[in-house]
DNA sequence: TTCTCATTTAAGAATCTTTTTCAAAATGCT
DNA sequence: AGCATTTTGAAAAAGATTCTTAAATGAGAA
């Protein structure tokens, strides 16, 4: 899992440096795909590696690595954000399904979704770049 | 506007009671339609009418009056809540359209997600009770 | 490599939104 | 009206995030 080049070059980009505590964030994001970590979570593991590092400084790399695109914020209106690695990357295709009863989160990763944006953009004008779409319910084990 | 009867009503099928605060925080939502207060706003707006309401009050009103579906609490990702009138009450139709370049936000109301629900429901075995949606982009102003 | 300087960091203070606490007041039922 | 319960305002508390400052560090230049 040895992209620092690449991640240097992302940063520099931006005119942002790679520091030991950026490469730790967005590793343990990395590190675990499926989980929506929160902000906090991040700290304490990336704590393991990196024992001095600050939560602020996890704020701001976060701040950082989701700008680029990096990485997905995820609200879940439980009072916190949190995190994930963005696998599409320059695709926006991006939609959770939770379950009210258990709390379990899947993704939903067909793009289901681009011939309603097709229809919206041609009644409203507009040109849609991204969109957030959370599915509420229960799964099988809940019902 | 007076519904206050019915308003009444549904609050006591919840074991909550009718107080001119509420009454107060549901009028300033409803008579404006299309904004999307934030809690701050709605604060300011009421106490016009309501100049003892603390701030609380408005916080713990707008958590009943979400939870009882009368209105929709609105995250778009700057920091505070925003809420706005539930026009459609027991369905659950709603999206927004928001414009990256100036903010206006759309409501897009038709239920274009109905198809892509029951899909999923098959797909994952899941029964879809809710969904909230957000669509970012440029309107032709903008673009 | 070493130097240089803008960027980044840790730590804590500060800020912002939201929730809780608690005694007093208001509500709605009888 | 009387009363149990709920609700309220004010202030304190909590929780998440951002800001401040001096020190440390990364990356390009020498």
């Amino acid at each position: 899992m040895d992209n620092s080049n690449e991640l240097k070059g992302l940063l520099k980009e931006k005119g942002y440096k790679l520091t030991p505590q950026r490469r730790a964030v967005l590793n343990i994001i990395m590190e675990n795909p499926g989980k929506h970590l929160t902000t906090e979570e991040i700290y304490d593991l990336v704590k393991v590696q990196c024992p001095d590092i600050g939560l602020a400084t996890v704020y701001r790399t976060l701040q950082i690595l989701n700008e680029m695109d990096l990485i997905l914020k995820i609200n879940l209106d439980d009072g916190c954000s949190r995190y994930e690695y963005n696998i599409h990357q320059d695709d926006h295709e991006h939609h959770h399904l939770i379950c009210s009863g258990c709390g379990k989160i899947l993704e939903v990763n067909d793009d289901l979704l681009d011939s309603i944006e097709r229809q919206i953009e041609k009644d409203f004008d507009f040109v849609i770049t991204d969109h957030k779409v959370k599915f509420f319910g229960l799964c099988s084990k809940c019902r």
